[in-house]
DNA sequence: TAGATTGTTAATCGATTAACAATC
DNA sequence: TAGATTGTTAATCGATTAACAATC
């Protein structure tokens, strides 16, 4: 399982990046990379390509360079992408629909299995073969299915509160797109996709387009 | 309009998050706030705050700390959310309409004028009031109505040369949703919204929960 | 073999934190 | 005034880049 002490969060954010330009040369059947081709396609500098790796394992070849198929698949293995998650999603809005709806998620392994919301009006349909459960059976259904993965959708109001169910039922990882940052005890992980965030930075972007800027 | 030579990504990353929180503080009619207390809301520290403030100019006032409605009305300016955006969206599918509906965003001056899609059961139809475009039309709308930001929320197939069309044509912010990385001419910005990267991010951060990490 | 490219150590660069004089 | 807190410089820490011996 190769050594594992502190990657830092600017690796880890590169690793996925890596995973789906393996996954491209992959489909176009392309056999073997060096870190140095890999460094045009990513724009990262070569050397910093074979650090990230390095703090997995050596996966490389000298003279060869990195057998493609091979690399793909530890870094799926690195990033978890071995295994299917029980997933639900909390809020089935618009966003929390089209999230739930996204094929690539699924067949990355997460398995969206139900959608909560409090709307009356939307409990019992069915969005493309997902069921929308009413807010109350949220923490019973999480218990009888194992859930690992919340996809939270809801309004930034009420957040907390959903991440708090979540977390007090055993969920490990929640996926937030409310605009806010939700408190959870240790040992759950949050990742965030703040929309207006994103936003924010382009239009700052945009103002300062001197700016070097990725 | 104070120094700017080069704020690091690092520092223009955490701007959207100060102005949320100012935001939030300002919704409460709390006046003022220091640098201490700002990092106990955000978990920056009190000195990097300070730090990143003082890239654009000094907010505060020594013995008292910042002026909550100055400091957002500051920070809206600098992030350049003191004006509106002529924005369209291309790509009308799930994703693309509830990014479309979002109201956040037009409240914070993104106007979205007008979708684009391919497929023609949807060419001309109406989601809550923004027209569905053919895509033939999309270099033509771009030039009649000055837009500024085209948003792609297409599959990744095709997504360059959305792309291409609207740098071509004058539109200087893009913000990316297809899973892919565009190549736009000097002077245009793009942001991405890698939605499968951040899922992939969070499926490593629970196999690594003993990681620090954000 | 000779050429290519890795893995890894050392050097550099940049970002964060600490400290404190200035001052409200 | 005394206390609080900023703006800013200096010190530290961490991440990136460069270099090169190892080796396929």
């Amino acid at each position: 399982m190769a050594k594992n002490n502190k990657v830092s969060m600017a690796v880890v954010r590169r690793l996925p990046k890596y995973y789906r330009y393996l996954s491209d040369l992959k489909e176009k059947d392309i056999m073997r990379i060096s870190s140095g081709e890999l460094s045009k396609l990513t724009g990262f500098t070569a050397s910093q390509i074979r650090q990230d790796l390095n703090n997995f394992g050596g996966f490389g070849q000298q003279g060869y360079g990195y057998n493609v198929e091979d690399l793909h698949s530890q870094l799926g293995k690195i990033l978890g992408l071995d295994r299917t998650y029980e997933t639900i999603l909390i809020g089935a809005g618009n966003l929390g629909q089209a999230i739930a709806n996204y094929k690539g998620f699924l067949s990355a392994g997460f398995r969206v299995t139900a959608l909560f919301d409090k709307n009356p009006k939307m409990i019992g349909l069915n969005i493309r073969g997902i069921k929308i459960h009413d807010i109350d059976e949220l923490e019973s259904y999480i218990e009888a299915n194992n859930i690992e993965i919340g996809i939270i959708c809801t309004p930034k109001e009420g957040s907390q509160e959903i991440a708090d169910i979540l977390a007090n039922n055993g969920v490990k990882g929640i996926w937030n797109f409310a605009p806010t940052d939700l408190k959870v005890p240790e040992g759950v992980v949050i990742e965030n996709v703040h929309l207006n965030e994103s936003l924010f930075t382009l239009s700052f972007l945009m103002k300062n387009s001197d700016q070097g800027a990725l």
